[in-house]
DNA sequence: CCAGACGTTGTT
DNA sequence: GTCTGG
DNA sequence: CCAGACGTTGTT
DNA sequence: GTCTGG
């Protein structure tokens, strides 16, 4: 599972590593906790270049009576996204990066939590596989988005046995090529990442979703 | 047919 | 214990 | 994911 | 909107 995550970089960096055509955003701060419910960019693809957009993570189905789901929509099991009625629309046509530079797991020992930092080697820009929708109601609508899970890989199994999945870059236009679906390459790209990630363990500061400065990432 | 769910994880 | 808010 | 609330009425 | 359960 992933309920927790950061996006250390400033606007410039984020445009140029995802190739951004467009960026719909007034200006974007470093984050470092992000919390289910909040506005926070993801990569979108609309046919002519990628856009950078502001949504809500927890996904809110187009169908959606209320603003707000009344069940947990922050994850995606990649097993079953393209059967699950909330999933399986946005899995064919809304598919979405969710750029991230790190992301915090809680590691249970006995009856304790102690949450961990999990980023790539060198601290750099990713992204994860995600999922959108737009939820509109007379006008006054907005996007959200959810961000897929598997098993953990080698690295974070002492941690934790879920993980979300982790895109390369080389897989980016194919995940938002939202013209063309082909189910069994697409799932073919939501397993447990393939290399070494870099796992520490941080303090309890980042435990509070208020706290969103540098000390989320140390001990 | 209509009503009600639509999700994930962890724990018992 | 369980739900809501961030 | 964790933190924090979880309730009602009447009065200012 | 669409599927499942009754």
């Amino acid at each position: 599972m992933c309920g927790r995550y950061n996006l250390i970089i400033d606007a410039e960096a984020l445009i140029d590593f995802f190739d951004i055509e467009h960026a719909a955003i007034e200006e974007f701060s470093p984050r470092y906790n992000i919390s289910p419910s909040q506005d926070v960019p993801i990569v979108r693809n609309t046919g002519s270049g990628r856009v950078l957009v502001l949504a809500r993570w927890g996904l809110v189905p187009h169908w959606s009576k209320e603003e707000k789901p009344t069940f947990s929509t922050i994850n995606a099991r990649a097993d079953t996204v393209a059967d699950k009625p909330t999933y399986r629309d946005p899995f064919k046509r809304k598919r979405c990066l969710v750029p991230s530079t790190g992301f915090y797991e809680w590691k249970r020992e006995d009856d304790q939590k102690i949450p961990h930092h999990i980023r790539l080697p060198d601290g750099e820009l990713f992204a994860f596989a995600g999922l959108w929708d737009h939820w509109d109601k007379e006008g006054a609508g907005f996007d959200s988005y959810s961000i897929i899970v598997t098993g953990a890989n080698e690295t974070m199994q002492p941690i934790h046995d879920r993980m979300p999945v982790i895109l390369n870059p080389a897989q980016y236009n194919t995940w938002l090529n939202n013209k063309h679906f082909n189910r069994a390459q697409l799932e073919s790209m939501l397993v447990p990442y393939a290399r070494t990630l870099k796992v520490n363990p941080v303090s309890r500061y980042v435990n509070n979703p208020k706290h969103d400065d540098a000390g989320c990432v140390a001990l």
